[in-house]
DNA sequence: CTGAAAGCGCTTACAG
DNA sequence: CTGAAAGCGCTTACAG
């Protein structure tokens, strides 16, 4: 090992003080003279000291780094959206100073998995948590909100008695759907299909509720046999609209996809079997995928902006790292409606 | 704070044992009996006792993390290559039980981000780093392997005089870009441009050299006015296109691009004048993006393993953060060409 | 304003 | 095989 580790003997020798005010001074305490702040300084820059992080944390500091908890079966460095929003995360850290971990759960049924998790937590490696794509409810995570650990959801509903460390962020997913639906049926359209995302995540609920909400204000039935389940992928869309063109004759005017990716893969089992997007089918889809704008057709979908709910999360995830309070916290964005060219008027 | 934390004493206690013993099945010791080291377990498990980083750090062990700094001004969040690099790395590490601190170096010129970045070594928070889009000689970063830490560098020289602590990773570049231009040369073009990404980063060195090397043996000279610079983004290539297409009338009858991104940017400025690639003009880019199968007109491009490479990297950096040695080590992975439909016959 | 000292929770020679 | 004790490098009441 190197010889050559200063540490604040070093310097308080060299500035001829004491180790407690090299303390002070790398702790910006007030009461410093300036010559004796200065003094210090001047050593540390000299010996280019930088205090061990492990004994400052073992001594009570924090550790200025939070936990990135991704659920992501198969190849994550695919998913762009993933992508996007893990940069969004630690963007924003270190705006104010603070680190990330990330770590990608391929299996949140696998026990080694779930116990590294545990463990990040329990060995105080992490200040806080945010953890993307669990399923609605996940013992593991409600475990480690007991425990006190400060932690952020997204997709998680707001349970009727919580505490002030768990914040729940989320976008406004019924009124998003709403919006999808409205503009359908403003086209003229009145034979709605909807394909489905993964329905145990709280988002793929709210989708679906919001969908059959704004079809039922608008006096509209909704036949069983158009709302498929998929899950959030390009392949489940394209297989779930595989297969019902495969059993089912009369077809809707019009589908909602719940998200884009599964739009992209309905267009594509659509077009294989001749029908065309938007001339005999209406597709829309959600979230707004950097893909969508150069998909052909460019697809109509609700957008969502992951950076907004992120950069919202994380700014009340370090206010309640920086001061625990019992307040309850919860962050919500709204969608907006992107009119491209996958919707066509009902003729 | 919850006065809950659970330490080696209380485990001691419940086991009957000393901190010693309880420290040496946590570390798995050899000479512990069985029946002692189920005793501790028990009690560990029904404690729900995790040994603090912090202590074990401080008091000799690794932090089992590595650091990943990438240097990336504007979105990165965009990027979706960058964004696949980052998931490479993490996922690789996780196989390892390695955790990942990723810090995004927005300007490699400023002089507190450079200092965070040194901090992130100095304070030991981790064991090792990665660098991914440094300028091919960047002074922090030599200063830190002059220091003795390992880092893993992404397309970086390797220097004439280095250290067993520098790890370098480079694709075969030159080779890939006499693919390219032999490709080229084989469909009968003689009139080859090239579109430059950023000529400070070894990469973009490279491949104008292979470039270069590959027309001149097959004695082919290079018009100097068909050499156009550029970064390497898709606005830069759209920007050199436009520029070139604007002060010159003879046009070659192909062109590389330094990346993909180049590419599609090139594209679209010789489509904004009516050029038609590939009919007017073939085009060939780099990298194999995820965007260039779905391009119109899909993409011949020379492919590069992102995933193969950093995993690769992986091994190295890891093996040398567990047994630190003098030997110099690289990794390096070829590339292939993807012939795909926006290059064609010179007729 | 500042120093001496205790304490944070571990690991690991050292003895036995 | 195992315990007592030193040491890792900081921070922070406590005194003065």
């Amino acid at each position: 090992m190197k010889k050559s580790e200063i540490n604040s003997i070093e310097v308080a020798q060299l500035a001829g003080v004491s180790r407690s005010t090299v303390s002070r001074v790398v702790n910006n305490y007030a009461n410093v003279p300036i010559e004796t702040k200065e003094k210090v300084m001047k050593a540390i820059k000299e010996l280019n000291y930088f205090p061990n992080v492990s004994a400052q944390m073992l001594a009570g500091k924090k550790s200025r780094t939070i936990g990135l908890f991704m659920v992501s079966s198969g190849e994550v460095s695919v998913d762009v959206l993933t992508n996007m929003m893990i940069v969004s995360v630690i963007e924003k850290a270190s705006d104010y100073d603070y680190y990330v971990l990330t770590y990608i759960i391929r299996d949140t049924t696998d026990k080694a998995t779930i116990n590294n998790v545990k463990e990040i937590f329990y060995q105080r490696r992490i200040d806080g948590g945010i953890f993307i794509g669990t399923e609605h409810y996940e013992p593991f995570v409600e475990e480690l909100i007991q425990e006190g650990f400060i932690i952020g959801v997204f997709d998680q509903e707001h349970p009727e008695s919580t505490t002030g460390n768990r914040i729940v962020a989320n976008f406004n997913n019924e009124l998003g759907m709403k919006q999808a639906t409205d503009y359908l049926i403003g086209l003229g359209h009145r034979e709605i299909g909807v394909i489905n995302g993964n329905i145990k995540r709280l988002s793929g609920e709210r989708k679906y509720e919001g969908f059959m909400q704004a079809m039922e204000l608008n006096s509209l039935v909704v036949n069983p046999s158009w709302v498929v389940a998929a899950d959030f992928t390009d392949e489940a869309g394209y297989k779930a609209m595989k297969q019902l063109l495969e059993h089912e004759e009369p077809l809707p005017t019009a589908f909602i996809a719940a998200n884009d990716s599964i739009a992209f893969g309905a267009i594509r089992a659509l077009r294989e079997q001749n029908i065309q997007v938007p001339e005999d089918i209406s597709v829309i889809g959600f979230d707004d995928h950097v893909l969508s704008e150069k998909h052909s057709p460019p697809l109509t979908t609700v957008k969502v902006d992951f950076k907004r709910l992120f950069k919202q999360l994380m700014n009340v995830l370090i206010a309640k790292i920086e001061k625990p309070t019992d307040e309850i916290r919860q962050v919500s964005v709204d969608c907006s409606l992107v009119i491209r060219e996958s919707c066509l008027r009902k003729q």
